[in-house]
DNA sequence: TATGAATGAGGCTTCATTCAT
DNA sequence: CATGAATGAAGCCTCATTCAT
């Protein structure tokens, strides 16, 4: 028997869980959202959403998966066009630093960061978090690196420390912004941030 | 007339459900672990809970207190002896880049992360958060002011922006740490971040 | 896309659990009777419960909006053939003192009597029960003054009175109805304060 | 051994529990009002609650006993010094029609009709209940039947369904009042009633 | 006797998941 | 495939009563 819908129309409803999954799990938690809140936002049924997806867990992990995936890409491409190493790091702190600082913007970041504590207590899920953390961190040790090769920066500074150091700075500047919303001047902390890590790989 | 148990009786009563409760956050979460889970742990009963406490959320509040300030205490105490501001910001790197980084230690800090993030929702939460977050912040900004003024650190630079990066390098190794575990050599990165610091306050 | 189940479907259950709810609050009250109990008599399960009524409070003042409703529509429809108001007063009377005095009419005055007194200690209830008892007073107004205006009734006497008292009467009765059970002579009580009443009106 | 204490001292405190549990139970209600209520409103502690009283309905039923039985003899003493059966009456609508209906009394009024309903649930409490009231009953009948041997009122008449409407106007009229609260004209209401039933009791 | 901490059954409500239509 | 009513386990909290001191 031929498929009653065409794969397309599908994998469209499944999007629409996704985002508003998302959505759901960035203004509630988690924890907190539930299976109804996600079907009411995606104007669908729960009969529809377990068509999709075998459980709650399992549209969190997907999101997770995708998310992580779809800010990488935007990473990479952004940087490409740059030559040398230091433009390529400032760049990324550009990006950083000019993200949109919006409601929606924040609230992706918290998902995350609530993921990355989620994740943390479960060893199946720990694998991958460690897989896609690797990715941001291969890639900025990857321009360091490249940084040293052409003597940008100093041969003596470990690679893999300062980019687990800009990870940590990214990732705590977002939680902190988390409780002081629009009062936290993310865009001069990124700079300063960045002229700092700069600072301590030059020669 | 007077009360059939001693005052110390109930505190240490108290104390055990405190640090039950701490074992349950810490190993599930705030949301996940239950009062069960915790009456258990502490061999009370769900009615002797209530007695100290009249909710999940008030134990957790007064565990976030508590817990909050004895590591501020230790952190002033650790200080005082030393002389210039740059002997008392090293020790304060010293101080986090020795912590024993056992499992114990490592749910702490998820529990502090975990609740900065449900604080993030809740604005009846996200003062206390600020209030707290505030008394370090501000521990720091005054050894980098005092740097200042003795002119051992440059006087171009925002005393509480790197006030800022520096909470947010701790925070966000200690994310990073609930899931690399073993592998994570907290240690050194964190003397690496210290190193950065200094440099870039330095003349 | 259609709802899977009927609305009278729905609306069938909703009223088998106003049912079940009245059995149970008839027979234990509205304190003593459990959310358990209406399910249980009803052959529902709890989560059913929660999808048709939000509250225990909510099914209680369903029901007590939908016994007002019905007993005053009876009431109002039974008055309409007659002339004059002395008849109309004499149904009235005959319609109370021939009310079935089954287990189950008393059970109902019981819930209604004892919310009556939840309501008196409840500011948010007090509204609905003024309004409810207002309907059957201002009934009882109406017919007393049309008497007087047709002077089958002393113009010197104050229908809001009359009507008070002989409201407190049915409810007084019932009350001791409620004790005395069986041997109670409810419709013999009712004729003669029927009787005691037009006595009074007639001039 | 003789006693610790006192006879007198232990009846003080008996009496202390029964005020307090009154004003909780006239506050809250019975299911409501909790132990703990009625011990920290009376300056004791639990387990000397349990020393005088097996259970809450323990107390609940000895208040109830208590309470009909003075409120019955106050009116039994006001009634002795008049003459004739008219008088009598006339003075037992005036104690009525007087009382304070300050919070205070309305409370303890609405406990017992309370008490009336709980009772009437249980087979064990509603052969005290029918005892309370036959007192009242036949102090009433016994004035009414006085009365008719003295030629003051119709021989016609059944004394007890006088008798029972009385009571019901009674209790009807203080259920209503607990809803109406201050606007109510008690006063005016129940010397109303009183016309009526005398108007009704004469040839 | 007095104290009040401890108990634990039981109440209300939520929500992920199932399944008949 | 879609629908959404039904399920029931599980969570939080209350409170009458007990009992060691």
């Amino acid at each position: 028997m031929a498929p009653k819908v065409s794969e397309e129309y599908k994998e469209k409803k499944r999007q629409d869980l996704l985002k508003s999954a998302m959505a759901c799990f960035a203004e509630k938690g988690y924890q907190t959202a539930t299976i109804d809140d996600i079907v009411t936002h995606s104007g669908m049924s729960k009969g529809a959403f377990y068509n999709y997806f075998s459980s709650k867990e399992e549209i969190y992990l997907t999101l997770l998966k995708q998310s992580v995936y779809l800010s990488f890409q935007k990473l990479r491409e952004a940087i490409q066009s740059k030559e040398t190493a230091k433009e390529k790091l400032k760049h990324v702190f550009d990006i950083y630093s000019n993200l949109d600082f919006t409601k929606k913007s924040i609230q992706n970041h918290r998902v995350q960061i609530e993921f990355w504590i989620i994740a943390s207590r479960n060893d199946n899920l720990i694998d991958h978090m460690k897989t896609h953390a690797k990715v941001f961190h291969d890639f900025l040790i990857e321009i360091i690196e490249e940084g040293q090769k052409k003597s940008e920066f100093s041969k003596d500074i470990k690679s893999a420390d300062v980019s687990e150091i800009f990870w940590a700075i990214t990732d705590g500047l977002f939680l902190h912004m988390l409780v002081e919303k629009d009062e936290f001047p993310m865009k001069r902390l990124y700079q300063t941030a960045g002229k700092m890590i700069l600072k301590y790989l030059e020669k």
